[in-house]
Order: C-alpha cells, then sequence, then structure tokens
DNA sequence: TGGTTTACAAACGTGAATGTATGTAACAGC
DNA sequence: GCTGTTACATACATTCACGTTTGTAAACCA
C-alpha cells in the first residue's frame, strides 16, 4: 500500500524519532533497526528505504540540532554593537538553558555525550563534530584577542587559555546535567555557573548585567 | 597445558591489556571477546575463565584506574594543615597532568568518555561512577562551605555552585583533552586552566602559588 | 487510463557473537 | 605417585542482526 509524499516523510520523522527513543533508553549499538521499525509501527523495509543503514540514521539524527547549533554559534563572529564577551556569556548560557527547554535537544545531547561510542562506522560523524568544536574554540579564541576584550582580560589569562577552559566547563556542564539532571536547575543556575567562569577571565566582571545605555 | 598461578595471572593481565587496547581502538560493544583473546594470545576459554563475561572484564579494567582515584580524593577530606582551597586546586591540576604522564590512565578514560554506551549491562559500572562523581562533588561543597573557605569565595559564589562549576571544567576538560590530544598540553596549561576559574571563585586568588609559611 | 515509479512489506541468505559444555594436560597437595 | 583441581583449548548449539532481494499495491504522471 504506497503512500502519499506526506505519508512518507511522515514516516521518516517517525523512524527518527523512534530511533531517538531507544538511541537514548539503550545506547546506539545496541539498539536493532529491527527495534526502531517495530517502534516507529513500520518495519525493517522502511528503514533501509529511507535511511542506508544505521550510521546514516544516526547522522541524520544528529544533523536536527547540530544544523541550528551552528548557525547559532556563527552569529557570534558577526556579532553587532552589543559587548561581545557578554554576547559570548549569553550564548553559553543559553546553550545550557535550552537543554532544559527542548526535549529533543536533550535527548540527542545526552546520547552524543553517553549513549554512544564513536569508531569507524561514526568517524564521519565524530569528524564533523570535532570540526565544529574547533571552530568554536577558535572563534571565541579570536574573540577574546580582540582589541576591546583582549584588555579586558584578567592578568595571565590568555586567548589561547581562556577559550581552551571555557569550551571544557561548557562540555562539562553539558555532560554533567545529561548524565545527571537533578544535578543543577539549567533555568535557575545557568547563569550563576557561567559567571564563577567569566569573573576568572574577565577584569571587573559585573555582578548583574548593568542597564544598556539608552539608543539614541 | 595448565600454568603456573604467576603465569595465569600474567594471561590475566594480557587479556585486561588487550581489551584496553581494543577497546580504544573499536568501541567497547564493537570488541568482541574473540579479538581480545587473540590479540592477548589466547582463546575465548581462557577469556571466559577469567571474566564472566564482557561487561565484567569492562569492570575489572576500570577498577585498575577508579581504585587508586578514590583514594586521592579521599584524601581532600583529611587535607591537613594547609590550604584546602589549593589542595583543591593541586588535585584538580594534578588529576589533569596525570593523563599525560600516565598512559593507561588516558586510555580507560577515553574509554570512558567517547568509545562506551552506558546501557543496561554497564548499568552497575555506570552507578558506581555516578556515586563517585556525587561524592566528588559533595566534598568540594562541603570543603567549600567550610568557615576558612566560605568567606574567602567572591561574591555570589555559593559552595553548590561552585562545587558543580569546578566539577564540570574538570570532567570537560577531561572530555576535550582525550577527545583531541592537541588541544593543549596538559604539563604546561593545566595549571592556567584551573587558575582562570579559581580566580572567579575565590577572592584574591595569587597568581603564583606565596610560598608557603615557615613551620616552626 | 495505462504504465511507471514509489514506498514500503515480506522473505531470504549469511556471518558472526555469545554462552556453554566438554576435553585435557599439567600443577599442587598429600 | 596418585588424585583432584586448575587453567585453559576446542567444539557445539543457538540466537540474532544485517544487507539484499523480491513482491506489491497504490500514487503519480502522461
Amino acid at each position: 500500500m504506497r503512500r502519499t509524499k506526506e505519508q512518507a516523510e511522515q514516516t521518516r520523522v517517525a523512524i527518527l524519532a523512534a530511533a531517538e527513543q531507544l538511541f537514548l533508553e539503550k545506547g546506539v549499538s545496541h539498539t536493532t533497526l529491527e527495534q526502531i521499525a517495530r517502534a516507529a509501527g513500520v518495519t525493517r523495509g522502511a528503514v533501509y528505504w529511507h535511511f542506508q543503514n544505521k550510521a546514516h540514521l544516526f547522522h541524520a539524527m544528529l544533523d536536527q540540532v547540530r544544523l541550528p547549533l551552528e548557525q547559532l554559534t556563527e552569529r557570534l563572529s558577526g556579532c553587532g554593537g552589543e559587548d561581545p564577551l557578554w554576547a559570548l556569556r549569553d550564548l553559553c548560557v543559553g546553550a545550557i538553558e535550552s537543554l532544559a527547554q527542548d526535549d529533543q535537544k536533550r535527548r540527542i545531547f545526552t546520547i552524543l555525550l553517553h549513549r554512544c561510542e564513536f569508531t569507524d562506522e561514526l568517524r564521519e560523524t565524530e569528524q564533523r563534530n570535532a570540526v565544529f568544536i574547533n571552530q568554536f574554540i577558535a572563534l571565541v579564541e579570536q574573540l577574546f584577542g580582540r582589541p576591546g576584550c583582549l584588555d579586558r582580560l584578567q592578568d595571565g589569562v590568555t586567548p589561547r587559555i581562556g577559550a581552551r577552559s571555557l569550551h571544557g566547563l561548557l562540555v562539562g556542564l553539558f555532560t554533567d546535567w545529561t548524565r545527571d539532571p537533578g544535578l543543577f536547575d539549567p533555568i535557575r543556575d545557568a547563569a550563576a555557573l557561567f559567571d564563577v567562569h567569566f569573573r576568572g577571565l574577565v577584569r571587573d566582571w559585573p555582578r548583574r548585567r548593568q542597564a544598556a545605555p539608552p539608543t539614541p
């Protein structure tokens, strides 16, 4: 019984959703395509029609969340008139907060950090991941090196060290919270968790964001 | 051809070493006991004699590094006459530095962070891991709350937030460096990476460790 | 409206990994 | 020196997941 194009797309997302759930519960390599198909209400035939194999399915799943994330990061390099250090801080805080608000993001990051092994078959996914991370670090490092920022860094903090420590904190908080969502409350605590670090990075880091200067 | 007791122990460590190497290369669930056995120069019979199954083998492998780690952490709660904040800082720096010095530790942590999925069969391992992490966080939180420390924390930094952010940084640096050992040099950079954070945590964090007061 | 292609379902063949059961030679104790 | 046990090797049975192939009804198009 052939479906219409919309129905086909519907089963595609059903497969993706089922995979997401099962990967989260049982781990990527312990989840079989048969289980995914059954959970999506189809057979393995449908899975193999929409995706080449499990690795491609996994890749497609990650794309749902990586693409918007990359856009968000690129926005930093533009960074209009406002303080780029505050923009960076807001980006970090927002990233943690969004974990609590966006259930799909939470699931997918939990899978990425705790439920998959980066081995040969996922090597390509790992590479793209590494590229994104390196771009982020390079961007932050370059941001810290800007004339308006560099002189605001604490003594002894180089752009290189600052970028790497900040990314470490970001990744660590992602890892910790996805492992145990009870460890802290993203909405309430994210700002404080990063402000600790920014106070170590930036001289005279304000305790609270000062009001924006009135735009004439 | 039965072996003597020492020889038997020798094959046991050979199996553990082979598993360590293969888990690192191919991921835990993508490594078969047959491959481990061949790499160790034995057959699956030997593996099943020494270990109940792959999960128990994995568990035994982790014990090689977790047990000394737990001792190290517990030493913090004692924390003799010296400044407990500096002791904590040294513990963190030393943890990162030891990654570069101890190859086995580096391999096992890489496996833990990037080459295994915490699923049903490793649930027990995951639990013990979580217990250790929670103990570490609780210990740091309690340390920050001590009379001699609490008043040295920066305004707005609670023991709760301080402990969680510090652990986040620690985990993130582990994760980042095991993913890409070229990202920074543990020996050269570990101190700077943590000092950024400690400056955000503690008031008047010294740029360099001042000489210890002369012991009378 | 008839042929073509789509979107799957069902069936097939295959290799591989697991756990267990059995065999066996040598060590360790008496 | 005999025996029970150890430290494995070998053989076996079973299950399971994968990839491919074939079948098919319905949608899409001319």
